[in-house]
DNA sequence: GTTCCTGTTGCAACCCTATTGCACTAACGT
DNA sequence: ACGTTAGTGCAATAGGGTTGCAACAGGAAC
């Protein structure tokens, strides 16, 4: 990993690593390697859903040393503090998520891959079923399943 | 069990058992004592929700000798027939409910109660959803997890 | 009624995701 | 530098479900 030869003009990731790691301190918290190396794996992921299992496997490319329940406790911490959002996909792992990304989730049940949409529009309705039920609906982790359009009968493979 | 004294009238349950087993046949299978009793506790069940664990356990107390194994092969058998739906809670075990009782589900992510929302308030929603995406959405699975009225914050116990 | 083919079952072992108890280590306020 | 206490690695455990295999049993054909 080389450094970016401008220390002055810090990576975002960067800024937006330290800024989480800042929060966790601010909680109490207190900053490691590993913990650093989590969220800043965390941060680079492209797709933004990473399950507890891929991450720890990233992060263990450059920190062999760092355990995967350490993985599963961070996770739990960071998402005790509201910096991210756990969704559960019905099968399989869960995957993770930034919670300032908020967006409910189509998930494939055949390749498992997740579409975002965006929370404007189940809003409404979300509402409408709140009203009827008296229920406080969890909006970050609505999942609706289903098949994606490349998995749908009548598509080849 | 006391049998009806009336065989001529027989239960609503029973005709229903025997319907499914029916299809059962027709699809090749065959017709267990087994099968039988997991089909009627199925079918008796009072909350339309059942987990395998709670069939299996309510299935032993007259057939101790029904394996755990064969309701869950049981219940794929009858999920691929498309006689029931098998619905992912997310945390927790997967509930199962007949397919012809069709319509969405919230599920409280404190005490698991889960209330059944009548497919058509979603449905305008869920047309705009798979136009969007191209997903083909899994209707009768939806479930959206928040906290019922009794578990909102604020509210006793 | 018997026979035979094949679907079904019980059992035990296993898989996957996740959690936990415990002894040890290390962050960071002082 | 030190002490407190949060965090960590490790191994064991839990929960939910699946599977390989040998034995068993529907039920169509005779």
């Amino acid at each position: 990993m080389i450094e970016s030869p401008h220390p002055s003009q810090p990576r975002p990731v960067d800024a937006a690593v330290e800024a989480i790691l800042d929060e966790l301190r601010a909680d109490g918290g207190r900053i490691t390697s590993g913990r650093r190396a989590i969220v800043r794996s965390l941060l680079s992921a492209d797709d933004h859903h990473v399950t507890a299992d891929e991450l720890a496997s990233r992060v263990q490319v450059d920190h062999p040393d760092v355990n995967r329940s350490t993985v599963y406790r961070t996770l739990d911490a960071l998402e005790a503090m509201g910096v991210l959002s756990r969704i559960s996909l019905g099968t399989g792992g869960a995957v993770y998520h930034l919670a300032d990304h908020a967006h409910h989730h189509l998930v494939c049940t055949r390749c498992r891959s997740v579409v975002e949409v965006q929370p404007g529009l189940l809003g409404p309705v979300m509402d409408q079923l709140e009203a009827q039920t008296g229920f406080s609906l969890d909006r970050p982790h609505v999942v609706i399943s289903g098949l994606c359009a490349s998995c749908r009968p009548g598509k080849p493979s």
